[in-house]
DNA sequence: TCTGGGGTCCTAGGACCC
DNA sequence: TCTGGGGTCCTAGGACCC
């Protein structure tokens, strides 16, 4: 007896959100019945489409794509901007009605999930219980989801991108050789456009191609990749549905500014705003990092980054913001740039710091952070801010999770 | 009014050690 | 002098996902 997994993806996520919210709120109009897309803001350069409607698709309109060449597709373009805080609220709702079905739910984004029906099929057949799931989820929240159904998370996962919206498709092993060969090799998932291309130049076309190839040939090309894709291209894959979410490995925030940094104070200032996000989110997690990178894209949309490791984890937030001072002034090359990052990595427990903690500066500081997090916490992100900000324009938490008027962080909270 | 932001994992090359 | 070689750590960059 096989395990069954289903994979559930909820249909052009965002948009389908915001037009059942809307129906929901007394709009006469679906936005999934007329071109429209979920949309960043132009005027601050964020104007890509993050979602599309099924008419805004038969316009050829793709995700990722500018909303100025969205429009050159379809004048006639609705653009909502998103509103993340309602996504989050409607993954929610779908993860909390699927664990009637079942104790074993992995979250793999903010849209998808897997789920182990192994225990919910007593009397029921995979297929019924899944069209089940997918009409209680159509009634009660407002949505369409595509099911997948297989024996394994890759067959369920390519099962649920076959036709939509609302479906429910299987991609039993002895169906791979008519439903899943006969694919273009993008549709593998973990089959990107660079390994397309080389793919591609070796004369492999279709999943079913790349399946027969032998295994030792695809290892040459790709590496470690190739023998994951010459798996998935077989329907080989056994990782299981897992309920607790693994260990942060890293974190961090990055914006496009609404202009191009031409000088290094101002630079400084949104790496600041950045770090005091990052360092936040890390003190919650009652982490330290060792490693902290800044990441620069340039006015010709090249990027670059610059690392270093600390002797010493930490979770200060001025701690951070010398290094990152001293990483940016090393590697600037002095262009405009329009794009800035921070990242932590090589985390740790906060407990063996607190624990070893002997420098009383030190302790002063993490008391100060402490303080600050707690006053944010309690009246508000503007309530205690720094005063390089007041005259600089600048919001002075960028990448901003905690603030209902700013777009938060997706994966952190989920 | 032209091109987002959050992640994970892997590899290459250099430094350094024995 | 003619130049090994395996191992680990570190950094930069790239590939993939949503």
């Amino acid at each position: 007896m096989y395990k069954p997994i289903f994979h559930i993806d909820v249909n052009s996520a965002y948009l389908s959100w915001e037009a059942a919210y809307q129906l929901e709120n007394g709009s006469s109009i679906d936005l999934r019945t007329i071109p429209s897309v979920i949309g960043g803001n132009e005027k601050s350069r964020h104007g890509i489409v993050l979602a599309k409607s099924i008419p805004a698709k038969k316009y050829n309109i793709q995700t990722g794509e500018t909303l100025f060449s969205a429009r050159s597709k379809c004048p006639n373009l609705v653009v909502i901007p998103p509103r993340y805080n309602l996504y989050m609220k409607c993954s929610k709702a779908m993860v909390d009605l699927l664990t009637a079905y079942s104790p074993t739910i992995q979250r793999y984004s903010i849209d998808e999930v897997f789920i182990d029906c192994s225990g919910a099929l007593i009397n029921n057949t995979p297929i019924n219980l899944a069209l089940e799931i997918k009409d209680r989820i159509k009634e009660e929240l407002g949505f369409t989801v595509n099911i997948g159904i297989s024996t394994n998370k890759l067959l369920a996962k390519m099962a649920s991108e076959f036709e939509k919206p609302d479906k429910v498709h299987t991609l039993f092993p002895d169906e791979i050789p008519t439903k899943m060969w006969p694919l273009p090799i993008k549709d593998l998932f973990m089959v990107g456009s660079s390994t397309k291309r080389k793919l591609q130049s070796k004369g492999i076309m279709t999943i079913g191609e790349l399946a027969r190839c032998d295994s030792s040939y695809v290892y040459s090309w790709l590496k470690s990749h190739g023998t994951l894709i010459w798996n998935y291209a077989n329907g080989i894959e056994n990782s299981p549905v897992r309920n607790e979410q693994l260990p942060m490995k890293g974190l961090g925030n990055s914006t496009t500014l609404p202009f191009d940094i031409t000088d290094a104070r101002t630079a400084h200032i949104v790496l600041l705003s950045l770090i005091e996000t990052v360092s936040i989110r890390l003190r919650v997690a009652n982490k330290c990092a060792q490693v902290i990178s800044i990441s620069l894209k340039n006015n010709e949309f090249i990027s670059y980054s610059h690392q270093r490791k600390l002797h010493t984890p930490t979770d200060s937030t001025n701690i951070f913001y010398e290094q990152a001072k001293t990483l940016f002034n090393e590697c600037w090359k002095g262009e405009p740039l329009r794009h800035l990052g921070v990242h932590y990595s090589h985390l740790c427990s906060n407990d063996f710091f607190q624990l070893s903690m002997f420098q009383k500066q030190a302790e002063n500081q993490r008391m100060l952070d402490k303080t600050i997090d707690n006053l944010r916490i309690k009246y508000g992100n503007k309530s205690i801010i720094r005063s390089c900000f007041l005259e600089s324009g600048l919001n002075p938490l960028m990448g901003g999770v905690l603030d209902e008027e700013d777009y938060p962080m997706m994966s952190s909270l989920l």
